[in-house]
DNA sequence: ATTTTAGGTTTATAATATAAACTACTTTAT
DNA sequence: ATAAAGTAGTTTATATTATAAACCTAAAAT
């Protein structure tokens, strides 16, 4: 591509990019708050963040509220970047 | 998805919006010159300008430059408004 | 005349997105 | 006490998408 800059495959999809987008806002979110902000289906919601997180964009912790298992998602600083890079990188598409 | 719009899955694609970007621009464009403004590979961009053309995004027409033939693509109204449409709903995942 | 190049299209494969089905537990109702 | 329903996810199967490789047709070049 060359008047187009190339996006990063894991944030240009939908679901990941909303995510990382709310992250973007907050220290941390949890699963369910992310899924319903989202609108997303669990099993989706489950598997796009495991990628996000293998790819070190996220960091996820697993405790327990009481005795129910949450889990909680932060944005990591590399995640910060690409997420920058990608907004930057996107521009050059919307002229 | 609540908080978040959706993005029309035709133009959520690097190479289908780079097309519709760079038609944006111009009264019209043939293929070869869209392949190299995009970097993508002949394959490709036929199969994305199929679909853009089968939504009604784009108009293609073929004709003749000398033996040789030509592609040309063009924007239409609905491709200009669903682009717009596009546009505004990505910035809810760019705050 | 046969090789190469131009301008694509078609087809096969790899990657992605998504929902449906499932697991493991907890809470509520009977 | 037990069955039914709800919560919080994960796994798996399937549909969709993206992409490159292989192919086609005609024109130039050697």
């Amino acid at each position: 591509m060359s008047d187009f800059k190339d996006l990063d495959p894991l944030l240009h999809s939908q679901l990941r990019l909303a995510v990382m987008s709310l992250l973007m806002g907050v220290q941390s979110a949890e699963f369910v708050y992310i899924k319903e902000k989202t609108g997303a289906t669990a099993g989706n919601l489950s598997v796009q963040i495991d990628k996000l997180s293998s790819a070190g964009y996220i960091g996820v912790s697993k405790s327990f509220k009481g005795k129910k298992p949450v889990t909680s998602c932060s944005i990591t600083k590399k995640g910060i970047e690409a997420f920058e890079i990608y907004v930057n990188s996107l521009k050059s598409y919307l002229k």
